[in-house]
DNA sequence: TCGGAAGGCCC
DNA sequence: GTACGGGCCTTCCGAT
């Protein structure tokens, strides 16, 4: 079925005319069954902002949809691009010549939704679950889009489209920019390489899976033995009482705490070994659970990467049910570090290549710390090639070698905020008298990089947002106390700026033939690419922060 | 059957 | 007297 939403009369002459002489740029929605299920129900096309096409995907014209969204000349505006690429992935359109309307008007702070940003179009484009309540679907629960009839789903869709269409034209100004064009260029990319996926080596997921399923039943069934269920958080915390230790309660004060930190302070001798029973009950539990059931049978491992965290991250997960895309983006790596390399769920995934090439950026957040504050002491430091968390213990302890992974924790404390009783569940460390001595010696030490602080959050505080390096603003979330206002205001700076940066690595990897054909996964401020391959020369030096590269080149992943 | 809370993994 | 920034996903459990 095609249904037609806008001003012009004639419809079938205006179809005619839109596929035969395509307009140079389209506002394209698909809609699925639901954001779980994205089983496609029919593509949407706005040929201007009045007038718009939705095509069932049953159709034979929606196959003309197809050729538009198909031909690189024509612009596809889409409001977050990687969902729906991700949707008509299976139908190889092409995503070299796409805008994304979400991730320009996030830029512009005029909200990332489309029901928000079309407010200042003059457009009101309703949510989903707005179009289910006035169909009368307010209390049905699980209700999808196969819940409304075809009519409500296209000329919702049809709505989006002419939503987008306008929402490109009216951020332009933004779509012009630098900053904007860097996104624009990780479109294809992401999507290629989500499409790439990672080799996986089956028979070490079964050797996994062997290994951890054992755990997983005899701990079970120690804990059965002596009468609770180590699942249950109710049951653990029972145990524990008779034995006299009593739990905080959980931050929402419902229920008692029994996460590990918690669990790992236990120092009555009865309860310790109850305690130790159910964190490795819960390890063997969460590994099976996240990373070895569900790559089970697969041949490659996907993840879905997109673009929407509130600094301008790249964060990667799932592509809706029936799909085989996972987070990939937080594999276990240090929580089974003392094992033996065979059992580490890492080693499950394989280059197709005889090695991996994992390139890692070197501290690039408190190198962007020390730049942006030009804080000179940090300068200094990095400007001489040394190591900026043994000069932090130098400073703090006088001394160096046993403090340096502790100099790491306050030098992390002081970028995202933490207080002293923070930094104390961190280190193990249990004079807070001394950890807020010593955080003072930091601010002393690094005095530029202390104020720069300040000014953040003073900067946030007047105009409601704060901006990378390069300009880009990213809003304060004000609605969580002021303290967590004050964190993001000096944190957001500094991970926006290495998202900015990083995203530029990235272009600079693509336009390296080798790299364009080997490169697997983004993880932050690491690549992940097949077979033995040189990151580009200048890769460190994309920005005007000196980032230098760090190249590893193991036969699995690690 | 859904959704919040808890827990735990990554950078 | 109260929180460490950004993500993602699974299980449990109570509400519906």
């Amino acid at each position: 079925m095609k249904f037609h939403f806008g001003k012009s009369q004639d419809l079938k002459e205006l179809w005619l005319r839109t596929i035969s002489e395509p307009p140079h740029v389209l506002g394209v929605d698909t809609e699925t069954v639901s954001l779980k299920d994205r089983s496609i129900l029919g593509t949407g096309i706005a040929i201007s902002r009045h007038d718009a096409f939705y095509v069932t995907s049953d159709d034979p014209d929606h196959n003309e949809i197809l050729k538009l969204l198909s031909n690189p000349k024509i612009i596809k505006a889409y409001h977050n691009a990687p969902y729906d690429l991700r949707v008509l992935r299976k139908y190889g359109i092409d995503t070299s010549n796409v805008d994304d309307t979400a991730i320009a008007a996030r830029l512009k702070r005029i909200g990332a939704s489309l029901e928000e940003a079309s407010y200042w179009v003059n457009m009101e484009v309703k949510s989903v679950k707005q179009v289910m309540f006035d169909y009368g679907l307010g209390e049905k629960k699980g209700a999808t889009m196969l819940d409304l009839p075809v009519e409500s789903v296209a000329k919702k869709c049809c709505v989006d489209c002419m939503g987008t269409y306008a929402l490109w034209e009216y951020l332009q100004d933004i779509i012009q920019s630098d900053y904007y064009k860097v996104e624009r260029a990780l479109i294809p990319i992401l999507e290629t390489v989500s499409a790439r996926g990672v080799k996986l080596d089956a028979q070490r997921n079964e050797e996994l899976e062997t290994h951890y399923q054992r755990d997983y039943s005899y701990y079970k069934t120690v804990a059965e033995g002596m009468g609770f269920s180590p699942s249950k958080r109710f049951e653990v915390a029972y145990m524990l009482s008779e034995r006299g230790v009593f739990l905080p309660f959980t931050k929402s004060k419902t229920q008692l705490a029994t996460d590990e930190k918690t669990l790992r302070k236990i120092t009555i001798p009865e309860a310790v070994p109850i305690a130790q029973l159910v964190l490795l009950y819960r390890h063997a539990e969460y590994q099976l659970s996240h990373f070895i059931r569900p790559f089970k049978g697969q041949d490659r491992a996907y993840t879905h990467m997109h673009m929407d965290a509130a600094t301008g991250r790249i964060n990667g997960g799932e592509a809706g049910k029936g799909e085989p895309d996972r987070n990939l983006l937080n594999i276990t790596k240090k929580a089974d570090r003392d094992l033996p390399p065979d059992l580490r769920v890492r080693s499950q995934f394989i280059p197709d290549e005889d090695v991996f090439t994992l390139a890692d950026d070197s501290q690039a957040e408190m190198r962007i710390l020390a730049y942006m504050s030009q804080d000179p002491v940090m300068l200094g430091v990095f400007n001489s090639g040394g190591d900026l968390h043994s000069a932090t213990e130098k400073a703090l302890w006088g001394t160096d070698g046993p403090n340096r992974v502790t100099a790491k924790v306050f030098g992390y404390a002081m970028l995202y905020g933490s207080d002293a009783q923070t930094v104390s569940d961190n280190t193990g460390w249990n004079d807070l008298e001394q950890i807020s001595h010593l955080m003072n010696v930091w601010a002393e030490t690094y005095s530029v990089a202390w104020s720069w602080r300040e000014e953040q959050v003073k900067l946030a505080e007047q105009q409601g947002y704060v901006e990378t390096l390069y300009g880009r603003q990213m809003p304060v979330p004000i609605d969580m106390g002021e303290k967590h206002a004050a964190n993001c205001a000096i944190n957001y700076p500094i991970q926006g700026t290495a998202a900015d940066i990083f995203k530029r690595t990235i272009v600079e990897c693509w336009a390296e033939p080798d790299l364009h054909d080997s490169l697997l996964l983004y993880i932050h401020d690491e690549r992940m690419a097949n077979g033995r391959v040189e990151m580009p020369k200048d890769l460190a030096d994309v920005s005007p922060v000196h980032i230098p590269v760090e190249s590893v080149y193991p036969d699995r992943w690690r």
